[in-house]
DNA sequence: AGAATGATCCTCT
DNA sequence: GAGGATCATTCTC
């Protein structure tokens, strides 16, 4: 069954724990990919300055703050695609970034778009920009409806326990627990322990481009 | 118009 | 563990 434009349009925090165990899925002409989802991050309307809507819309993140259930794509660090899903009413601007799945369909098509040798199932999906690459997510899905194919999430039970942390990556509103994820599976973007509160100092400074 | 930045990943040591 | 790749978006003048 899958999940319905409802499950969406619900406060980002609710909508982020709900979504860990959830089936994400993208079927096209050369076969069907899927992963079940094991790590998150919610992205809030308010008080987050670490969420791209925090200055006001811009003709990148306008589609948070439509409607909710809709695919929030973008390109990052000049290499990456990410994919996040759209929450809250409309008019709010919400997101929850997939930030890693557990591969469960089409793992061999993965790693044909991943362009690397099929080493296991470790790696193909374990971080945003590599489930964007292995799931064949590419900028024309921003804004994309995810209650029908051919992206969608396939409704799935959770057994585990859900653990937080920190978000990864980002330099502002990076005290805030807003990280979510299923304890103890093997597939999270970075290892437990590993994303402890760095004191102080995360820019790095870069030659002039041009003279 | 020009410059800095960034919700990352890969390679090499 | 550190540093480079790489470019669209956003900010500043």
């Amino acid at each position: 069954m899958i999940l319905s434009q409802t499950f969406y349009s619900r406060p980002t925090r609710q909508v982020a724990q709900d979504l860990l165990g959830q089936i994400l899925v993208h079927e096209t002409p050369h076969g069907k990919a899927a992963g079940r989802i094991v790590e998150v991050e919610a992205y809030l309307p308010k008080n987050d300055p670490g969420c791209h809507a925090s200055r006001g819309m811009t003709p990148r993140n306008r589609v948070m703050f439509g409607q909710a259930g809709r695919a929030y794509v973008y390109f990052c660090y000049g290499n990456h695609y990410l994919f996040n899903v759209v929450t809250e009413k409309e008019g709010v601007p919400g997101a929850v970034l997939i930030r890693a799945l557990e591969p469960v369909e089409g793992s061999g098509l993965m790693a044909q778009r991943r362009g690397r040798p099929d080493t296991g199932d470790r790696g193909l999906t374990n971080g945003p920009g590599k489930l964007a690459q292995a799931l064949g997510i590419v900028k024309e899905h921003n804004g994309a409806r995810l209650w029908k194919k051919p992206v969608y999430l396939q409704k799935a039970r959770r057994e585990e326990n859900i653990g937080v942390t920190t978000r990864i990556g980002i330099t502002e509103g990076s005290e805030l627990p807003l990280r979510f994820y299923l304890e103890g599976n093997p597939y999270l973007s970075v290892k437990p322990g590993a994303d402890r509160p760095s004191p102080g100092k995360r820019k790095k400074l870069r030659p002039p481009r041009s003279l």
